[in-house]
DNA sequence: CCCTTACTTCAAATATTATTGAAATGAGTT
DNA sequence: AACTCATTTCAATAATATTTGAAGTAAGGG
């Protein structure tokens, strides 16, 4: 039966652009405030030429097998990478989604439309209180008033951007 | 001649709604990855009827000298707040900017645009390196090629979403 | 000039977040 | 069912980022 180990380009060592490549992805996702690891998880899938698998992140990125699998995670959630199964081989392996507009709309999706939804139930709540508040000064109903619009704007501007990139 | 105390709403506690809006004005702070205490500042700004000098932000919010001056340091640097001088008064009145346009386009420019021009400038060299370097796989090639095409459509996207808001 | 007040800076303390590795879980295989 | 290998989870640790308060700087007023 045949062993273990990985032959090919996943067990030689990181050549200079593969490490630079590797450390603008990790750049990127700290510009958009997360883990450095996770870029760099993204980075390694995105320079390697074949789904890599997990023991190769770890070994290669040198991180943990706690931080290698909670990364991965991570980026199955964003839909960043695709799980993809080898045959023969038990392990699960991964690749990269490589186009912007999917990578760039899932983030948008998943990162910041949830939070825009519960911003939006705290200020129809903060409406609905204020309606009854004769007390409440007309500076503060004004600057509500201005906030809702602002999140109006924010909401409708996330679809535009996906429409916008795909264009 | 007059004491130093402030008279005014600046004195008044702060309501619930006043609270309610901070608090707010915090989590959309992180969602952009900036600290919670800068949306607070800002929060407060927002509510107040009136510029506040950083011993009402300190005193209200309950936060160090410190952390008042630096939190109205990086405001300034964003322009998400202006210094107003009060006749009379020697110390720096802070009002908010209100104008979602003018907060978002600045973002875009303090914020993402220096990271994108790092970006390039990187890329640009990786671009130069692997010129002549024939040694280099064609799928590395072509990865780093890709990179460039996120990176041009990133680059174009800022200045398409200024225009957006303004609209 | 010196004094006072307003603000800034920075090193130390604190709080927050990410990483690790070992133990628990799951999924095939014999 | 017991065994093995792959992955997940989680409490402890390490690394980062934020906050504080005291010392330093600047600037107006007497």
């Amino acid at each position: 039966m045949e062993t273990n180990m990985h032959t090919g380009p996943a067990t030689t060592a990181l050549g200079e652009t593969e490490q630079e490549i590797i450390s603008l992805m990790a750049g990127a996702a700290q510009m958009l405030g997360l883990p450095k690891s996770l870029g760099e998880i993204y980075g390694l899938l995105y320079v390697s030429p074949e789904p890599l698998c997990m023991d190769d992140i770890m070994k290669r990125l040198h991180i943990s097998l706690g931080s290698a699998s909670q990364g991965l995670k991570q980026l199955r959630i964003f839909h960043a990478v695709r799980t993809v199964t080898v045959p023969g081989q038990r392990r699960d392996y991964y690749e990269p989604e490589t186009e912007l507009r999917q990578l760039l709309g899932n983030a948008l999706r998943e990162q910041f439309q949830p939070r825009l939804d519960t911003g939006r139930e705290r200020l129809e709540r903060l409406r609905h209180y204020l309606k009854d508040s004769p007390e409440t000064s007309d500076h503060l109903h004004q600057r509500v008033e201005k906030l809702c619009r602002w999140h109006d704007n924010a909401s409708q501007l996330l679809p535009l951007l996906s429409t916008l990139v795909k264009a």
